[in-house]
DNA sequence: TCACCCTATGTAGCGCTCTACAATAGGAAA
DNA sequence: TTTCCTATTGTAGAGCGCTACATAGGGTGA
């Protein structure tokens, strides 16, 4: 109830990439198509709004797979609730796939 | 190939909503969940640069059933072309359902 | 050795998108 | 008789999204 967030098209699909298992900004780029500059600043204004929670992972794990470190992002309560009004507002929404990892 | 026209997302939407047999812009508006602002200046916009083209209903017509008269747009050859090369970057967008009018 | 690709995050500035409002005209509600 | 709803197109200004580029370490190719 209360605070009504809302939300743009393309940041209601960012959303719910994370929400269908997507877990880090690469991983959402290669999963709509959409560029680094959009997803970047996309993930940490919904952090800002609290729909988002992220996280980044170890360093070790990072250095054992040879890449760089992950931030790992993951809906919150709110996240999800808002989540489910974008999917009522935009119905193109419905269709995303879960992750496969 | 030549002049590759590149679309933000918002935009391929409205163009392959337009494929998919809505035809005017408060249709694409009710398809999509975008809002006016969003939708009209995006259609001038892809008018412009060639990939649909509009036709205004005829007076008769709209007096008849006693609304505002309409904006009719269908995609242009380029259009179609552009079109299937934006699905391809932006895999989401494959899931349209066609118009039921 | 230099160029380039891969994975991953990030930013400047321009241009597109969104909220809110307007115009128009008919009908219904109060 | 003013307000609200429907159906349709449209705009101003604020803010979001996109292109192009940067960073960084490792691998691959000539």
């Amino acid at each position: 109830m209360a605070d009504e967030v809302k939300l743009t098209h393309t940041s209601a699909l960012i959303l719910q990439t994370i929400g269908a298992g997507y877990r880090y900004g690469f991983d959402v780029m290669e999963a709509t198509g959409l560029p680094s500059g959009t997803v970047y600043p996309a993930l940490r204004r919904l952090e800002q709004l609290g729909l988002i929670h992220s996280t980044w992972e170890k360093e070790s794990k990072a250095l054992a797979e040879q890449r760089p470190a992950r931030k790992y992002y993951k809906l919150t309560a709110a996240g999800t609730q808002t989540l489910s009004k974008a999917v009522e507002r935009y119905p193109l929404l419905q269709h995303m796939k879960g992750a496969s990892s």
